[in-house]
DNA sequence: CCATCGGAAGGGCAAATGCTCAACCGCCAA
DNA sequence: TTGGCGGTTGAGCATTTGCCCTTCCGATGG
């Protein structure tokens, strides 16, 4: 191999990352490094380009921001997303809401500052109340805000955090509250309310939307759906068995990220929820709790965007 | 410092990094990139520039330059080194402080990459406050940094370029400052000085470092010692008779690496300097004006290794 | 309240860069 | 010798980048 020290291959090498240097270290121009080197300007450019290629020179970010989006480029190539958001973590809170709240927010301005009519379609869930806070205000009559699930509990009352009528009102935007329940009694109900005219609009809309955020639910005993009393501890318990582990606007799903055949989706009211959608789907969603049912709803494709904190990241990747 | 986490500042700098990331990292144009953070064009170029001006962005070249590794086989095998590091040379300037930085950081790195305990001594300069900004930030807190000379001047003002504080910040591993100034007014009182129980502890903590990382003084008209206001002109002239070439974290010795028996040694409070060091005693020095100065010092064994710059290191084959 | 000022944003342009393509060189085999 | 072929070179051109200069915005102080 000794030999082999001054076959063109290594000197080309040698050169490249000589090339390299002077490039990215001392900062000369290509037409300097061809100059120090006697070689043409289009040489040195193939040097420098070769030094990359070869992955002479490393690149690093030192800044808690280039960790978060090392772990985003891996999320999006793992599991064919079309966008991941990943906030930092601060160590002693690891899934402070704020961070995925701010990094929507960013996400949804950029949406919003089009002049082009966008049709926004929101879930429930703290995640995205804390985002739509996060919002500067602004004017965007253009754009339609649609709400995919009702925000009444069964008893007529509101849920809390409800972000579609904040967001609208933020933005300055129409907006469709969803006209039906999160649950129907039994299929017969849902199909019933499913024929009213504005429910159909609603739906269609929610078909539509040019971007739809949603947050995503565990099923263990926190989770949303029992807390907020659609669902009894026995019927958890049943959905457990049926292999539920996560659920978004209320579809209930199991660990490939299928949407369940069972009583309970059969009575669900919300918009319904494409697999492999073809328009961005983005789940806000962090935290130890909620990571199978993030991992499924990954797996499944029913999403095609993710925005998480770090540590949940981290853990994802695993 | 956590409430400034939403200033302007911060977000800007978080943009930086982001930017930065998104160009060298992931490959973006700055277009792309403008696009992505929904920012002018203009303003992506302004972000990129501050993650560059800003030292986010770290750049390494992995490759060994045949010439550079031929000089430092040639420098280890002539003076008897444990390590020798070269870096390349643009050939316009010669003594480009970043090579010497990057190669001495990529060797300290690897020290602080042990599990084990490490104690790290620092001598003081420019090329060692660098080194220290070339470091990847890095979580070791079972290593310990200490000084090997005081930052104190004469009129109790802080020298600049103190890595020691900067290096234990960023690895986050407890530290030791030097507790006595860089020189006593008389031997009595630097006596008194050495008998207080912080200074043995730390002259003792010198003795033990794993690796000590000093610069190299040269004593000409442009000596760090001068120049900071240590020597004056007729003390160096007196110093220059008794045959100083140089001077390493305040010790000053002749042609033959010899440390001198005169008066402004014993004065001298850093911790001592091993002849023929036990342990790693690594200089970074480079430049024609501090080649008298390396050469002895090499010559005399004061230092176990060097990191130099390809144009120094010729010389020094000479 | 208005005038002033500093910093950030955007337009425009020149320099730097990346890429394609045709020409060329050396090598091998017919 | 000659033709073909892989690979390298340099010219030309489109894109990208860096920078200057003007404009705009918000803060500050009278």
């Amino acid at each position: 191999m000794s030999a082999d020290r001054f076959t063109p291959e290594t000197t080309r090498l040698d050169d490249a990352a000589r090339a390299g240097w002077l490039y990215y270290v001392a900062g000369n121009t290509q037409d300097q490094i061809a100059r120090k080197l006697g070689v043409s300007r289009q040489s040195a450019q193939r040097l420098v380009a070769m030094a990359l290629s070869e992955r002479l020179v490393k690149v690093r970010l030192d800044h808690p921001i280039g960790r978060c989006m090392d772990l985003a480029a891996a999320l999006t190539d793992r599991y064919g997303l079309t966008l991941a958001e990943v906030a930092p973590s601060d160590p002693e809170a690891p899934d402070l809401l704020a961070g995925i709240a701010i990094a929507a927010a960013a996400l949804l301005e950029r949406v919003l500052k089009s002049p082009e009519r966008r049709i926004v379609s929101l879930g429930t869930g703290r995640n995205l109340r804390a985002m739509v806070e996060q919002l500067p205000r602004m004017t965007c009559p253009q754009h339609v805000v649609v709400s995919r699930l009702g925000n009444m509990m069964q008893d007529g009352s509101a849920t809390p955090y409800n972000a579609t009528i904040r967001l609208a009102e933020r933005i300055g935007a129409p907006h469709f509250p969803y006209p039906l329940p999160v649950l129907a009694r039994d299929p017969a109900e849902l199909a019933a309310m499913q024929a009213q005219q504005a429910a159909r609009n609603t739906i269609d809309l929610c078909a539509r939307a040019d971007l739809s955020l949603v947050g995503i639910g565990q099923m263990d005993m926190t989770a949303p759906l029992h807390v907020d009393g659609f669902l009894s501890e026995a019927e958890m318990a049943e959905l457990a068995r049926a292999g539920a582990v996560g659920e978004i606007t209320s579809w209930v799903y199991d660990a490939q990220g299928r949407i369940l055949d069972c009583a309970f989706n059969r009575r669900v009211a919300s918009a319904p929820l494409p697999c492999r959608p073809a328009r961005d789907v983005i789940a806000l969603a962090s935290g130890q709790s909620k990571l199978p049912a993030i991992r499924a709803a990954l797996a499944g494709r029913l999403i095609t965007g993710l925005v998480t904190s770090e540590a949940t990241a981290e853990r994802l990747l695993d």
